[in-house]
DNA sequence: AATCTAAATACAATCGATTGGATTTTGTTA
DNA sequence: TAACAAAATCCAATCGATTGTATTTAGATT
């Protein structure tokens, strides 16, 4: 009663083999109705349970795909999780969810351990601090599959899935501008990032596209988090520029500016109007609410998944490479209402 | 080179056996130092990695806890998977997150997922559906041990670690008593769930222990949405009673009740203060911030996966069942600042 | 050098499920 | 009823690591 019965506990009730156990429970047409009729229900009586380690060791794969994120707790990543199980679990796939926490060691740990526990695929969110890409690159000339979703590192041959952050930042800009704001702000992240770069330049060229001419001065860099909004805020409005918008590379960052303004008596969005990036949820509690970018957490997973599971099905190694884009949406909020 | 490396490829190219192999790579005390030494240098040079399937098929434990919350979104299920991967981690256990969705079809597949693939133990915080509780009992004569942390079923036999709900009701509506409060509102939620049922109770005594009389008009529930929330608030204005503060048992629909309020130009805390519960990340930005108690995820986890590792490594079967209580924190804000 | 003990390593079974090939059973036809 | 094809079932090897027992080797002792 203590140990879990096996298809040999099944087979010796029956007084057969237990490769006809095994194959009656994978419904193979090699075993006839009636045996399987027989040795379902005596598998129900003894409550067997097929055991996984087994079946995956002989058949070398696990039907598993591990997924590697920064923090569940971040909205985007536990939506783009979502998506990646929704797809996955329809597909008949387990997800095996892990966080790195933003560190390197653990990230190069979850890795292996994935890999010793061989899942059929990895996707991957990187840290902020993987700089270096050993434990990745291993994986090349192995025949799992790997994948980077939102935050990548550019090794080639992997295929990513991103989010269009250029044309994120364009239409956030862009929507600024059509709400008749002319001296337009841009809080911006650390440079070596790819996001914000890029976020940067939808910026510009959105201010190009409609004869505004982009200022230097205009921009201010920071790590974004709400108490770097509300200094760069602070900073902005010492230059004493005329400035009637702001886009803000985060939602963090735009909340603290917003905070900072508020507290100046600085009517938003009448006198300076505000949009953010990401759509956190918070974004749609506080006063005003926060016009965004919608960067959907869960279409991202949902493609990245889909992906790996064309990889996985092909076999297609040695991997091509491809980098898929994913579109972003513009929610207009009370931050933004002109 | 497609296939990875396996114990009996490290044998062969040193010319010896592979239990010898095997023994090194544990670094067992019958293989000698320079030979360790041969077999880990060929290891690395053959990029060998432990295949867990066989070793866990083989020695009948996964190292390995599963771990099912309704969803890994909610600031609080976040939290407390931190902390049972911190302590799970630091024993050398894994973890694996599954997300019910509040679903009971997707847990019962889940938890039957879990098993197959020999979990050691299985923490479990069950969806809102979860009323028929037949795929946890079956768990009572097998050997893995079944927690329950917060949202718990009524089975004997299994332990939980619970948030002391009691307490925290007491001290949000003792606080409020405290700030000069006298007419104090509670919403509460679905009174079928234990929790709820909890925090309106330490709420009575409370009220009970300073001489202030409970009235049962001053009570209303709903399913504690934000909408709900701003409902509520309604509803209780309507009533034209006296009112000074309000304890609503969850943050969201606190917020809902300050959004009405505020509407209507009813300054907070000066004229009605408020207290949540739960320390929804939102609470610290919205305006005013929200007064709430603190139900420490981290700590829950923690504590739930302690007990974990000890009913599996003293093989507690059959498992005696006990309850612990985590105790709550008040963490005051501006909302009941006076 | 012969003998003995302890240390190091080899052998072989095992975990539970899968699967190609061999064997037996069943049913059909001459 | 003998012969045969098709259907059903059984046999045995396999996946990769672990581990109790057996064997070999090395070193010590007389």
């Amino acid at each position: 009663m203590n140990n879990k019965p096996t298809i040999h506990d099944i087979a010796k009730a029956l007084g057969i083999d237990s490769s006809t156990v095994s194959r009656a429970l994978n419904n193979s047409p090699r075993v006839t109705r009636a045996t399987k009729d027989k040795i379902l229900a005596k598998a129900e009586e003894l409550g067997y349970q097929r055991n996984m380690l087994a079946s995956n060791l002989r058949k070398n794969i696990t039907n598993t795909i591990g997924v590697v994120v920064p923090r569940i707790s971040r909205h985007f990543f536990s939506s783009a999780i979502q998506g990646i199980e929704e797809t996955a679990y329809l597909a008949g796939y387990n997800v095996i969810i892990c966080q790195s926490l933003e560190q390197l060691e653990r990230e190069k740990k979850i890795v292996g351990g994935l890999l010793a526990n061989r899942v059929d695929g990895l996707l991957i969110s990187v840290s902020m601090e993987t700089m270096n890409y050993d434990h990745l690159e291993a994986l090349k000339n192995s025949n799992i599959p790997l994948i980077f979703f939102d935050r990548h590192c550019d090794i080639p041959g992997f295929s990513n899935v991103l989010i269009d952050d250029f044309k994120g930042g364009y239409d956030a800009t862009q929507h600024l501008i059509s709400k008749g704001c002319k001296h337009i702000a841009h809080f911006s992240g650390p440079q070596e990032l790819e996001i914000y770069k890029n976020r940067f330049e939808g910026y510009k060229a959105a201010l190009k596209k409609n004869n505004l001419t982009f200022k230097e001065e205009y921009v201010i860099s920071s790590r974004l988090m709400e108490q770097d909004g509300y200094i760069s805020m602070r900073k902005l409005l010492a230059k004493k520029l005329p400035i009637d918008a702001v886009f803000c590379a985060n939602d963090l960052s735009a909340i603290g500016a917003m905070k900072h303004t508020k507290e100046l008596q600085i009517k938003i969005p009448d006198a300076i109007a505000f949009v953010g990036f990401s759509n956190e949820p918070v974004s749609s509690v506080i006063e005003p609410s926060l016009t965004t970018i919608d960067q959907s957490g869960f279409e991202i997973g949902k493609i990245a998944s889909e992906l790996m599971l064309k990889q996985i099905l092909t076999k297609e190694t040695p991997q091509k490479g491809q980098t898929i884009l994913i579109d972003t949406h513009l929610i207009e909020r009370n931050s933004s209402k002109k």
